[in-house]
DNA sequence: AATCTATTTAGAGATATTTCTAAATAGATT
DNA sequence: AATCTATTTAGAAATATCTCTAAATAGATT
């Protein structure tokens, strides 16, 4: 939806562990669940915050409702802190 | 301070405006200020939060107080990023 | 030393966020 | 069709965040 969005969606731990979760495989809401001490509501919630900032994108299977990392919106906000230069993020005009 | 810090440092949009600011050069509080509609209290209050987070450092001068980026906190959060692949970000192995 | 200028600290109000429980949806299985 | 399973939605409570005004600090200037 947006930068500001997405920088709320990855300031809480929680969610930044869910992608992390993420980062290999395609899960369910409900094995994503299992990894926290906290109710598959809250779960669904930190999910919905994910999606709102495309951080994450959903697809249906039977009953469940898989995520996976939508890898373009992590790209941009990389974008975002290369401006900020530091140990050359310019390698390849080297 | 840490990671949950620094993101939640990053999730401000005034906050990240500041750094904006402070990309190229040092600027004192005031100085900042001045770029927004806010008291110097709440600017204040956001040159504290991201000094907590370790994104920006201080240094005094006369009366006043500078601000300016401190670079190798950009790089950890780079880094943290660049676990969740995308577009490659291992040009140097190509 | 008195005052001025730059900035921070303290306290309070408004709003936003995170979490829960309970109820709603919706597809799958019997 | 009745029920079971996976997930979301609604509403509420607790906590955190952002912003303000007023007061405190501290160094600079007169």
């Amino acid at each position: 939806m947006g930068f500001p969005e997405t920088f709320k969606a990855l300031s809480d731990p929680v969610r930044r562990e869910i992608l992390v979760l993420l980062k290999d495989k395609k899960l369910s809401a409900g094995e994503i669940g299992k990894h926290f001490e906290m109710t598959g509501a809250t779960i669904s919630y930190h999910l919905s915050q994910l999606k709102k900032a495309d951080l994450i994108l959903e697809s249906k299977y039977k009953n469940f409702i898989y995520y996976e990392l939508n890898i373009s919106v992590f790209e941009e906000i990389m974008l975002w802190f290369t401006q900020f230069g530091g140990k050359e993020n310019d390698k390849k005009n080297e």
